[in-house]
DNA sequence: AATTGTGCTGATTGCGCTATCAGATAGCTC
DNA sequence: GAGCTATCTGATAGCGCAATCAGCACAATT
């Protein structure tokens, strides 16, 4: 019973044994299964039968192993619970699945810490590329990743120092022209409620709404709430409050849409008219904001093209082996519905 | 230059070129990093500040070749874009990541031919377990599944026959309370209108509002509609056409909350009173349905700990080694809101 | 003092695959 | 038919790690 071997095999069906089933050398089935072009038809239907008849499903390990490449695509997504992450992940898998790839995928939860440590878990996979925020990172990802020979994508937000192909939407101006947009349709008081969890995205689109006060002179009537947290109960709660702080108050503009739509819903209870009394716009969620009532203009952005356009990029520098650095920054359009 | 030799490194730092720094064996490297306690305080150290100088990160492939296991669960879902899909991933994340796996999630679009594919493609990297839904696969599938000796996990849906793991709601037994529920209220003309491209589900909600509707002397007002397709703009089409076509119907059940929210939307345009005309309920997404106006009553599926405890049970299972059936049948409960 | 542990350490081997190269065979040129 | 290429095949040698086992030092036991 004792084989006197050192070690037990794994049990699974392995190339040497269809090798031998199909009376060829491990070599041949092993370009029968990559490179089928390579070996004579006789001997490829010998090992497809082989294949078939022992059910053999390779041993990526090893071929990882022995290759030193793998197909795995790794992504860190700042959220899994955003609209925007749904979008992009299903692009990112439209794209890169039928290429071979396999994504696996984690959440930073707008942590840079947390994403140092994704980074870590993840490239141990050997991954064939890397995707992720294009958000802040720690100095030690940041040497992971300049060190690391692999594609990385840096994902919806635009960074000033791409590390290798950078896709995403200019936050700063998406807020800059919403408020410009509310200021032609004849407001001033224009506030600004946003979550600084979303550490990129917030700071970027205060900035961008800040320079537009500034830029059309309405410097002077500035409200600022920097939330911890973002649901629909906390908009709803804010509504009332904010109004009578800010009674000059005319239009708000809401990080998130979870927000957006909790002011509306308290807005609807309270009898505070939108848009007459206060305007509402947001970013975003195109499916919440058209579900509401009164509908919220938002600032869309085309996730899912973010998506696309990151995975098709990376799939040519895939195939081209090469590092060039990539800059795509996608349009957006402020998209005008009843709340404003 | 050239070493003669007949493989290039990958150029990654290996375990040998730590212990080299550290002047240890290499095996004792390996030691440090997983099992410290079995080395002594003083090499341990050495180890240390060598993997930090050289940045060394282990490879996995390397790794699960040699110990034949891995730390990846793979995850077939069968859509990316559902409510229940993003509860049920942060539940098995929040329980599988902590104990040192990383995930892999793929979807199979309610299709098993789709589903049979992820599961040859996912069974590569020879995964410690499986997660899987719960509905349907195909003959090939179970073979795959049933041969390999690693845990498989059925989820969401209760079989008749688990194969190992299963954690589930009974469809069947939710969709009769519901339709239960609107007879007790007092309707009696209760249609049903669900998609079949959610094989699983569908047939099971079907089935126990039959009954329900056997069982309550309802036989013989029924209306079934199977949709291929779901959105909020089937549902909106459907009402005035489904109305005029059975003037007696006083109540729905959608199989999906985004027919209802369509239904609801379609309801206030068209003037149409809900409940008063139309008592519309739904099962799952209570986020949507209480943001609606009127909310629409559901039955509350707690996808959460769908997750959690099918990642609890398999945690177990991978600990324990054995192969154990495990099924756990959730609870669920009908929610009323406005719409009934 | 001889024996048996006990705790650590490292040499060796092999996991299942692919890169590489050396043959083998067939097809072609002159 | 010698010489050459083009096409195919298989033997061999790792890839980087962990299982296994042997060795060694030192403590504990009799």
């Amino acid at each position: 019973m004792s084989q006197g071997k050192k070690r037990k095999n794994s049990g699974r069906v392995t190339l040497a044994d269809v090798a031998k089933l199909a009376g060829v050398g491990s070599m041949t089935v092993s370009r029968a299964l990559r490179t089928p072009d390579l070996v004579s038809t006789g001997l490829r239907e010998k090992i497809d039968a082989a294949v078939a008849q022992l059910g053999y499903l390779p041993n990526k390990a090893a071929g990882a192993l022995a290759s030193s490449q793998s197909d795995i695509v790794a992504v860190i997504l700042p959220s899994l619970t955003e609209f925007a992450t749904n979008e992009i992940v299903l692009a990112l898998k439209s794209v890169l699945e039928p290429a071979g790839y396999q994504l696996i995928f984690t959440a930073s939860n707008y942590d840079s810490q947390e994403e140092e440590k994704q980074v870590r878990a993840l490239l141990q996979h050997s991954p064939a590329a890397l995707i992720l925020p294009g958000t802040a990172h720690t100095s030690q990802t940041l040497k992971y990743i300049e060190n690391i020979s692999l594609p990385v994508v840096e994902l919806s937000a635009l960074t000033l120092t791409p590390v290798h192909i950078n896709v995403g939407v200019d936050h700063h101006a998406s807020a800059y022209q919403l408020t410009k947009f509310l200021y032609m349709k004849g407001y001033r008081h224009i506030g600004f409620i946003g979550a600084y969890t979303n550490f990129g995205r917030f700071a970027m689109r205060l900035a961008g709404w800040q320079k537009a006060m500034i830029d059309h002179d309405m410097a002077s009537h500035r409200l600022v709430l920097g939330l911890s947290e973002v649901s629909f109960s906390v908009g709803a709660e804010l509504l009332m409050d904010t109004l009578a702080r800010w009674p000059d108050l005319d239009a708000v503009i809401c990080s998130h849409s979870e927000l957006a739509a909790g002011l509306i819903l308290e807005a609807n209870k309270q009898g505070v008219k939108v848009p007459e009394q206060l305007a509402i716009a947001t970013f975003e969620d195109p499916n919440l904001c058209n579900t509401l009532q009164p509908s919220l203009t938002t600032v869309d952005i085309p996730y899912a093209d973010v998506g696309t356009q990151a995975a098709e990029a990376l799939l040519q520098a895939l195939i081209a082996g090469n590092r060039d650095k990539v800059v795509k920054s996608l349009g957006f359009r402020v998209k005008t519905r009843a709340s404003t």
